[in-house]
DNA sequence: GCCAACGTTGGC
DNA sequence: GCCAACGTTGGC
């Protein structure tokens, strides 16, 4: 079966990559949009993401992987809300900046351009191994 | 700190 | 079921 990608967005100052990376692994928790929410029901086990720092950096720093398929939101009583568990994977060499994003004709169709509030999304697999491929390289 | 985009809520 | 008001997110 293919693999998935997504991207995961998280403000650093609310849980940073570095404090994932301590963690090792972590439960996506505080989704509370549908579409979001649909997404994270979508995520397969071994799926990779994309985490994505918003409001400070907004920027690609690292890749995780799914290890524990969606479930119910522990930090919640109302059955709509789920959580999955994710692993940090690798960080990038460097980070990918939206900027950079922006600039590259491959990734102007990303839905982290084209909704910018939505924070869990898709990636197609071109858009994926492209960000990690800035991501690996000197600027 | 401001503002645009967009999701949600509630009156009708 | 429509739509205005309101709240939240996130880029700048």
């Amino acid at each position: 079966m293919p693999k998935h990608h997504w991207l995961v967005k998280q403000e650093p100052t609310k849980y940073s990559w570095d404090q994932f990376v301590k963690d090792k692994t972590t439960y996506w928790d505080g989704v509370r949009n549908y579409q979001a929410r649909n997404n994270l029901n979508a995520m397969k086990k071994g799926d990779q993401v994309l985490y994505y720092h918003s409001v400070v950096g907004t920027e690609v720093v690292g890749v995780c992987e799914v290890v524990r398929e969606s479930y119910q939101d522990p930090t919640t009583d109302d059955d709509r809300w789920v959580v999955v568990d994710l692993a940090a994977k690798k960080a990038l060499k460097r980070a990918v900046t939206l900027a950079e994003i922006k600039e590259e004709p491959a990734l102007a169709d990303m839905a982290l351009l084209r909704q910018s509030r939505l924070s869990v999304m898709p990636v197609t697999k071109p858009e994926f191994d492209r960000i990690v491929k800035l991501g690996s390289k000197a600027r």
